[in-house]
DNA sequence: ATCCTCCCCTAC
DNA sequence: TAAGGTAGGGGAGGAT
């Protein structure tokens, strides 16, 4: 992902010698990914150049504003974030009208910022940042190019010109484009700010009651919609009354639907836009947002709920720590007595956490999702239980939705109410019991089977009452011998119930019971058991064990066994240890070119080095998955980077930075390298007196970026074995030099790479993964996507590692196939690179790998030491070498 | 036999 | 395409 300038140092010398002139070279971590950037915003910089002279020739009589010089003339935005129109409309008005276009934000070049609707919190941000230049809502470009002269950005100034015009932009966002679902304009000639509950004939409430109370909480909130259908139907037909746009305006016309509101009320007077229609096909992508992946995860549901897990063990880590499964709790109960499980789950928790702002809603049909857009394309998560009764799902469509049910009301997540209201929960639970394991934000196992003295029912009642009292949300919980009928029980006792099923009780609350109401059994177990005509518990324990072992494997067949008959022997674990750590996005991913791949990589790899880090976790694998669209071409043709739709990095093969920095002292590698800088000269002395073979090159203190360097990198393991071996008394000692040594070893072991989180580090793996994707897209060769291949990974890798893989599928679903690179540094190929190392010094490969990680522990003090390292590699390697203490 | 790796499946 | 993430378990089949 990032590329470099040829002028830099390379820390691969050996591969830039040949192709300083035409590819890009990289260099050290820290410039590279300035240089990236440069580089990237040269190339869309000239390419913005060359559209906007194609344009302005070839439109010139299309775009009749286009006069001269275009009224944009000296006029350079900077898109901030997520804006309507977007910023590729933007850049297409500056592309006809004269103006330019930042990619990225330089104060140097941007003239204006153009934001819109963004929270407080990223205003304050943005005020920061925008170091005094004009932060302006894009209606100032529109309106401009309406009226064909540059018109005073002041008018459209978001901050500098008052609150009120902050207020009036949200009041008309409310009203113009922004509005909870179930409420409606009256009428557009109503000029009072009237809106009604559409349900509220059948309400003796006042309509307005419930409705002011939302727009008091609407206009103090970030968040709001888009107004509904019909509503923006409406607007969409006074969009007659904007007649001013030009005929080459046409196209971006139909993608981003200007519309003047009522002006007959204040909150009106300002034109508002909607959301883009259906042929605009990019909304919110990489390809316009260069902080893609920190605000995709923001807004992530699906993140949040992945991640969670994460802040809560951070939280309440007191709380987990020494708690375990006490022993005299084993000895006093479970053998006497059997357990006593509670399991315990907030009702309908996306929704109901929103709910305590809006009581009146409380029995009204509500859902959860991410917008509210009049193509109801967005996908509900969560649905109260009035809506359920109208068959409204988690999963559905909005569309489908409101189909079912007409008067939904539908509201954006509210991520940080929801995470306040987990931590109300997980304190009450931790109040009460301290064994707690957390399943996720709302549910939890509780083991109370120590509890002899309390009756497990008001226990859980207790419980249930004071979470509601706290949170103003309900809980139901259910209370059983195991956690599989705890959990079957919560299930029956929703919404706002407890049930307890008593060990008698076990066989006939299965009997009838879906299999697929069983944990653990989806979609593709289910069915399969469906075609054995098997859909009841009481059905499946009419299978022997062995049948089940048969056609589901042990584990599973057992599972299923145990399960139907109420078995669970599973243990409430209050703490789980990582086992991988990861992070990856299939949504909104287009890449225009490698460099915006590579840009995307880097940040993926801060993200999940950071993730790492609150661990407090190494990683020694990492997996790079990318998912491309599929297309129904040959399958034979080269993916490339266009049609990557999903990137995913995983870390895996973890271990606790405190277990290594505890072997500190036995660190091979630090003493390896401490004792480098000691005796280099010393060895290099030795090894050229003692070297009299001409095929073993000659060690040197430096070496020289020329090609000469690039064969005694490749040979330079063979130079160790051989310097060693030469050199008995010293084996220890006799190490390679840093100049020897081949820093695509280092690079390669993703303990270093990826471990820490300074950018230095994040450089080194997004440099190699972007590497990796370039060699993926221009010299993967493949018969059929169905096998996998093997492919020569060209002379910089092919010295250390030979080959890689690359794993082909073409049984992902979804009209995806998907494509694994098993990345070097993961597994087979960092474990070759281990071995040679251990075969050159005799060390065994456990130590050695200790020695890796507690070396890229180590270097995490040194931040800036790679870097360092990588630029004096060729020269200075041994100021570098002795910040290793 | 006993790993390891590549998946798929599942849950929230 | 309005925000389809994250992580563990386990089966199949190959490597050792």
């Amino acid at each position: 992902m990032r590329s470099s300038s040829s002028s830099s140092v390379s820390r691969r010398p050996l591969k830039r010698s040949k192709s300083n002139q035409k590819a890009p070279v990289r260099k050290s971590p820290f410039t590279d990914f300035e240089s990236y950037m440069k580089d990237k915003n040269r190339k869309l910089r000239s390419q913005f150049e060359a559209e906007a002279s194609s344009s302005s020739l070839g439109n010139s009589e299309s775009s009749p504003v286009f006069s001269g010089r275009g009224i944009f003339h000296g006029v350079s935005i900077f898109v901030n974030g997520h804006t309507i129109p977007s910023g590729q409309e933007l850049k297409g008005y500056m592309l006809r009208h004269g103006g330019r276009f930042e990619n990225y934000f330089s104060s140097q070049r941007v003239t204006h910022i153009i934001c819109s609707n963004l929270p407080d919190s990223k205003m304050r941000n943005l005020k920061a940042f925008s170091r005094g230049l004009p932060v302006v809502k894009p209606e100032w470009v529109l309106d401009s190019v309406a009226s064909n002269l540059l018109l005073s950005s002041a008018p459209y100034q978001i901050f500098g010109h008052s609150s009120e015009t902050c207020k009036q932009q949200k009041l008309s966002a409310f009203f113009g484009c922004k509005s909870i679902s179930c409420f409606k304009e009256n009428d557009a000639s109503d000029s009072n700010v009237r809106i009604d509950c559409e349900g509220s004939e059948k309400s003796m409430n006042s309509p307005l009651e419930p409705q002011s109370k939302l727009l008091r909480n609407f206009l103090g909130s970030d968040r709001v919609f888009p107004i509904r259908l019909d509503e923006e139907q409406k607007l969409t037909n006074s969009l007659d009354k904007v007649k001013k746009y030009e005929a080459s305006d046409a196209d971006s016309l139909k993608l981003s639907i200007r519309t003047t509101a009522p002006s007959d009320d204040g909150s009106f007077g300002k034109p508002t836009y909607l959301k883009q229609t259906a042929n605009s096909d990019v909304h919110h992508s990489t390809f316009n947002d260069p902080n893609f992946v920190e605000n995709y995860f923001k807004s992530s549901r699906l993140h949040f709920i992945g991640t969670w897990r994460n802040r809560y063990q951070k939280r309440f880590s007191n709380m987990l720590k020494g708690v375990g499964y006490g022993k005299e709790f084993v000895h006093s109960s479970s053998i006497t007595k059997g357990s006593t499980i509670i399991h315990i789950d907030m009702d309908c928790f996306f929704v109901s956490v929103i709910l305590r702002k809006y009581p009146d809603l409380l029995n009204e049909p509500v859902a959860v999702c991410h917008s509210d857009n009049s193509r109801g394309t967005a996908e509900i998560s969560s649905a109260n239980y009035p809506a359920r009764e109208y068959g409204i799902r988690a999963g559905m469509f909005v569309r489908d939705a409101k189909a079912c049910c007409h008067n939904l009301v539908v509201f954006p997540y509210d991520f940080e109410a929801y995470e306040e209201v987990a931590d109300q929960f997980y304190s009450i639970l931790h109040k009460h019991c301290n064994k707690v394991q957390a399943v996720s934000c709302d549910e939890a196992f509780l083991d109370i089977t120590e509890y002899d003295d309390i009756n497990p029912e008001s226990f859980s009642s207790l419980i249930r009452k004071e979470i509601v009292e706290t949170t103003k949300c309900t809980a139901s919980a259910g209370i059983a011998g195991n956690m599989l009928m705890a959990r079957l029980a919560t299930k029956s006792a929703k919404p706002n119930g407890q049930c307890f099923i008593p060990p008698e009780k076990v066989d006939g609350f299965l009997e009838e019971l879906p299999i697929t109401s069983l944990p653990g059994i989806g979609h593709s177990i289910g069915e399969k058991l469906k075609a054995k005509e098997l859909h009841t518990c009481g059905q499946l324990r009419m299978v022997s064990k062995v049948a089940l072992h048969k056609d589901f494997g042990e584990r599973v067949g057992d599972m299923l066994w145990s399960y139907c008959r109420g078995f669970d022997d599973r243990k409430v674990e209050v703490l789980k240890e990582a086992k991988s750590i990861g992070a990856e996005v299939n949504w909104g991913v287009r890449f225009q070119d490698i460099m915006d791949c590579e840009h995307f990589l880097f940040q993926l790899s801060k993200e999940v080095s950071s993730r790492l880090k609150e661990c407090g976790v190494l990683a020694r694998t990492v997996n790079l998955k990318k998912s491309y669209f599929y297309a129904n071409s040959d399958k034979k043709e080269k993916k490339r980077c266009q049609e990557v739709r999903g990137v995913g990095l995983q870390m895996s093969r973890l271990e606790r930075m405190e277990l290594n920095r505890r072997v500190h002292q036995h660190n091979v590698l630090e003493s390896w390298f401490l004792l480098h800088s000691k005796v280099e000269d010393e060895l290099v002395r030795v090894c050229n007196a003692t070297d009299g073979a001409e095929n073993v090159p000659r060690l040197q203190r430096s070496l020289p970026p020329n090609e000469n360097s690039c064969i005694e990198k490749a040979n330079s393991l063979t130079a160790v074995r051989t310097a060693r071996c030469s050199t008995d008394e010293s084996a220890r000692s006799a190490l390679p030099p840093v100049s020897q040594l081949d820093m695509s070893i280092i690079k390669h072991l993703p303990t270093v790479i990826i471990s820490e989180m300074n950018d230095a580090y994040n450089g080194m793996l997004y440099d190699f993964i972007g590497k990796q994707c370039k060699d993926a897209k221009s010299e993967t060769r493949c018969s059929s996507l169905s096998e996998k291949h093997t492919y020569d990974e060209g002379q910089s890798f092919s010295a250390v590692h030979g080959k890689m893989q690359l794993c082909f599928d073409t049984s992902a679903s979804d009209a995806q196939t998907k494509n694994e690179v098993e990345l070097a540094t993961g597994t087979s190929n960092a474990t070759s690179v281990l071995r040679n190392f251990s075969d050159a010094h005799d060390l065994n490969k456990s130590t050695l790998m200790t020695g890796v990680l507690d070396y890229s522990a180590n270097v995490a003090d040194e931040t800036s030491w790679i870097s360092k390292h990588m630029e004096s590699e060729t020269s200075e390697h041994s100021k570098s070498i002795s910040m290793v203490r």
